[in-house]
DNA sequence: GGCACCTGCTAAAGTCTCTTGGCATGTGCG
DNA sequence: CGCACATGCCAAGAGACTTTAGCAGGTGCC
């Protein structure tokens, strides 16, 4: 298990990249075996166009890796398999990782007594 | 763990429901403790309305839940709190979950010699 | 009644995501 | 060269999500 408990940012970045049907069906395709793009849109049912960007999100978090290899007959073809990985959702691992979000920081959590919200 | 492997669907809602900052500091703030919606959205310093937004969306998928309680004074206040819950993402869980999915069934897996895409 | 506090709803604008379709490049082959 | 197959990128429309602002109802208290 190379993770654990990933910052609170990649956390929610993960957690975007793996809540799509398309993205949840490209994982579980590539984990019946590696394969190239435009076999992997055939077998999947859906275009090249898209599913270029559906492997790019995944592999922007880290959840595939491509590999572009040559085939016998010379044709460049871009492989993408599943990168081994293994998260727990919890509400405890969550709040663990919330304290480490960048962006908005509110969660102030101090009671503030002198509340003039305007 | 009440939960180990929701559908297809569900696995992609309740993704889709984490997969924001806002919804992690919620859910972050109440491992903290239960809270109600005003009190909540004055710690977290985001408003009423977007907090409830989120609170739903939270629920709606059983990561939180809400009890409408009365204060001492009278006053009507909505308690959220955690739901104890605990997911795990892995490649195989997902591939999983992936058979489950419902929608767009183009995952034939079946090699189609004639491809005449035109 | 007026103030402070709670809840709930909805309309509207802005923003991000998804998906399609087209176009360009490169290779092997006849 | 023209065909088949692979990759890559970009513009544009449709659709979903996010956030704000305002309004309405209810309770306790002076």
């Amino acid at each position: 298990m190379t993770d654990s408990s990933p910052s609170g940012d990649e956390l929610v970045r993960i957690l975007a990249a793996l809540a799509s049907p398309h993205r949840i069906r490209v994982v579980a395709a590539l984990v019946g075996g590696r394969n190239y793009v435009s076999q992997l849109a055939r077998e999947l049912g859906i275009s090249r166009a898209l599913l270029q960007v559906h492997l790019r999100k995944l592999e922007a978090v880290g959840l595939v890796s491509s590999d572009l290899e040559l085939s016998e007959d010379g044709k460049a073809l871009k492989f993408y398999e599943v990168v081994p990985f293994g998260f727990q959702l919890t509400p405890q691992l969550i709040a663990d990782a919330a304290v480490t979000l960048t962006g908005l920081d509110a969660q102030d959590v101090t009671p503030r007594r002198e509340s003039s919200h305007g």
